[in-house]
DNA sequence: ATTAAAATTTAGACAAACTTAAAAAATATG
DNA sequence: CATATTTTTTAAGTTTGTCTAAATTTTAAT
């Protein structure tokens, strides 16, 4: 039996060992993902080390076991058939529907889930552009860059966003950047770091560093 | 903020009353529908009564206030919206949805309650033949009696359930015995108080006064 | 190599919801 | 009406997840 709150600390470690791309995930970074102390931090992970979901030393940091890395993938796909259900189903905008899943995610029972991939199509990407795990827990891997790589003239689709805040998403609805848009670079401004661009050739718009390196494109 | 243990709470107090038609509703009752022991009720009860959901006095019992009354219809309209979903578009039978409704009911959001109302085109009833709650709470009368109070020869169509649990929805289906289907009294047997009937002019069967009791039909 | 700073753990405490066992109050019975 | 039974409450303790403050370990900087 895993609670809904180990099953959070799960996936944020699994989220942070995925983004900065090391394997040993520090409680401070947990801390900061779940909002919440340090000293909770420590007390969860010892916890959890003793479930063997995660690898864990004093000091040194942890990892996810492979059982850990399994309950993250059915969290992961729970997560985001839900979200693709909000969508895709009942109509939300893609800046409305994390908290939502957050919470629907916990929902115990797996014919549940296998009933809503069903019912969505067995869809292989979520509102924001994320694989969703199929019942083996396998992702579908795409081909990608972050935005920020693409160099002058170049051309990429949007297909996903790294953060799914609803700062983010929203600023991305107002200069009409969504999944399929089409992103043309204009210049690039060494001063600051912006972007000019130019979105599915009708709306030009300038990016910061800050919104560039949270968009995934496929090159074309 | 009330949380999904209170809220639980709350909807078992409405059911008890309604069931047992009496306003006050005692310790042990409670104990019993949330299979918990009358120490943990009487905590609680004395907690939301501190939270003005209900009234309670010590050794008295507690019954809904306006507050409280207001939350467990909230309730019941997710419980019964999410059960419609479960049923009517990912396709689970009747006795699978209760404990996964049971869930679902405590995700927090308003929109999304409505939303998929709206998704699922204002049903009056779900698929246990309880009627929902609109947004403000109002129920839909429906003009029904107990199987087990019509005479013989009598007729009636069945449109509710008293009672929600698998063993007892499992074993109507044996009988073929759903929302909608007709059942006319063939003869009542006075020595073990069971029924004969006939089940959509098709199926003849003996029901005892346990399932009878828990039938609700409308007369024809 | 010391020392300063940052990260992490320990200690002690709290709230929510639960448990069992004992005490008290209410109700039923002869 | 006194007593037995049932119902309810109180008392004491557990688990989960949280907190703050203090101590410890690791890492970074002179
Ligand atoms: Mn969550
Ligand atoms: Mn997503
Ligand atoms: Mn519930
Ligand atoms: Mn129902």
């Amino acid at each position: 039996m895993i609670t809904a709150t180990e099953e959070d600390y799960i996936k944020a470690v699994f989220n942070i060992s995925q983004n900065e791309r090391k394997e040993m995930v520090g409680t401070n970074q947990i801390a900061a993902k779940m909002q919440t102390s340090a000293a909770s931090v420590t007390d969860m992970l010892r916890k959890l080390n003793a479930k063997e979901l995660i690898i864990y030393e004093k000091y040194k940091g942890a990892k996810l076991s492979a059982l850990g890395t399994s309950q993250a993938m059915t969290l992961l796909r729970k997560h985001r058939l839900w979200e693709s259900f909000l969508v895709y189903k009942l109509g939300f905008a893609w800046d409305e529907v994390h908290d939502l899943a957050e919470q629907l995610e916990h929902v115990k029972s797996a014919e549940l889930v296998n009933k809503l991939d069903e019912y969505l199509g067995y869809p292989k990407f979520d509102p924001h552009g994320d694989p969703i795990p199929d019942l083996n827990g396998t992702l579908t891997i795409r081909n990608q860059v972050i935005l920020s790589t693409l160099a002058g003239s170049d051309t990429g689709v949007v297909v996903g966003v790294k953060k799914h805040d609803k700062q983010f998403l929203s600023h991305l609805n107002k200069v009409n950047i969504k999944i399929g848009a089409e992103i043309k670079i204009l210049e690039k401004y060494e001063y600051d770091q912006s972007t000019k661009v130019m979105i599915d050739q009708k709306n030009e718009a300038v990016l910061t560093l800050a919104v560039c390196e949270n968009i995934f494109v496929k090159p074309v």
